[in-house]
DNA sequence: GATGAATGAGATTTCATTCAT
DNA sequence: AATGAATGAAATCTCATTCAT
């Protein structure tokens, strides 16, 4: 049923936002649902499956944002605005770029993603290092929630300028 | 003995930097060193004090370029050439700024320090969330070694313009 | 399954009065019942809820001498019959009284199982302090089997007369 | 250094009456007089030695009441004098019981005490089996400190009946 | 006599995964 | 689809003991 592996992947998210990937036990995401342990295997082979799903879910929740026939100030406001209201979408990034690093499907999932990001953030910016600089600042404005919005809004008005 | 301390902590260190703290396994530290692993408990009672002892000789190789009395490009550039030659720095710091949110004594070295950094770079620009943004755009750059240099360096010409 | 646990209760009631408490390993609990230790904490998550375990069963079998129906000849006769077809009984009570000493979850038990041992006791006896006196040589009768029920005789002659 | 075995020997018995025989460390014997866990196997090659030095004190403090020149009045008023004053050493007592059930060399020390002071009572006592009464009523009282003066007049009122 | 470093055996507990039902 | 029992690999930490200094 494709209905309990939504509420599976909702839980897994969740639960990694609040533990980070190296804290997701399957038990609790199992819990999480009320289904045992044993039963999310069936849905989820193994745990990696799950992890992939849940990224999988995060990155379809951003495309919309990243789609190239925004503005460079859409992109930014919009970008800001999702921190303000999914803060949890930005945690899961994080911790979704450093598993990157040592778990190549993981990695396979992201690289594209980044690329994709970064060729319709050139079409919108006259030098290409900025899009590489939108895009560290966005990542790394998600360490502080609170100051993310207006570090955002400030790097849109040195590009404008 | 303190100079097996410092072994002990560079092999950790080392160890973080390939397999993530997540992936940190006291065996292995020891084993890098050549002692056995019961043995790394004489010098560090526990692992999260031996995680603890790496971030803090990590913070310390960070803090002659957050000394007050630098110019913004100094700065900048310093942390460029740093991302340069010691990119194992910039990828713990990432490792350690993830853990800090679930572990508070990690949480305790980590937010000083960024306290710090934020107040020297504030006495350096003229808008304070200007501090912000350098803070997010370095932390974020870190995600991608290869371009981080010119991003620092398209950061800073923004800020001078 | 219920079974497994009774095995596995029965294996420490063994284990406990052949090396004591401190000399119980889960491990040889395990293998007793023929199973891998991990499995054990299938049915008992810790150790402590498995000698809990072991505590409980082992104060239901006295129960039926304990109750408040019965003449002092016959209380200490069912006790003095019961030193000698299950010696392992006071054993391991000397084992768990010890233990009570430090294990509140283990007093929490033996605790007011000895309130109502003494309030029964109490009421088929002159004097409240005799109560204490043949609990007191219960337990101390416990060290040395051979002599126990002619011990537990000799007091309920004296106290007869 | 004999005074040195002295306060280990004190500091074992403090440390075995606060967490029993199987909780005592011989770290934190070390620490409490104030040396280096490993030089305390220079006065004791192993803890079995140290714990036979602690039953061996404390046996010897049992000694003058066990004398066969007293009357069973004064000795079972010296035991409960002593109850009172030096409760440690009937909780030591219960320990090295128990102890010598599984460890012969403590039982070696233990057994020959327990057949003098029953060849001593049995001197004083028309029946026998009276010397084990009083033998097990005084290791039982030992679990109940408080009772355990009132009991052991209780009993000696009922033996002179 | 004393120390600190080292050892090694072991103990409990965790956890993803498998399998029979 | 679901369960519960079982597995096995591994991980951290403990502790008495040894040894060189």
């Amino acid at each position: 049923m494709t209905a309990r592996r939504a509420q599976l992947i909702e839980a897994a998210h969740d639960l990694i936002v609040a533990h980070g990937i190296a804290g997701l036990r399957t038990r609790a995401v199992a819990a999480a649902v009320g289904i045992d342990h044993s039963t999310l295997h069936h849905h989820f082979p193994t745990k990696a499956d799950l992890i992939e799903a849940v990224a999988d879910r995060a990155l379809a929740a951003f495309r919309p944002a990243e789609g190239p026939t925004q503005t460079l100030t859409e992109h930014l406001r919009h970008l800001a605005a999702l921190m303000t209201t999914r803060p949890d979408l930005f945690t899961l990034m994080r911790e979704l770029d450093l598993h990157a690093t040592r778990d190549t499907a993981i990695a396979a999932l992201m690289g594209p993603r980044d690329d994709r990001w970064r060729a319709s953030l050139t079409a919108l910016l006259p030098h290409p290092v900025h899009a590489d600089l939108v895009i560290a600042t966005v990542k790394g404005a998600g360490n502080h929630p609170a100051t993310a919005p207006a570090v955002l809004k400030a790097l849109l008005d040195l590009l404008r300028k």
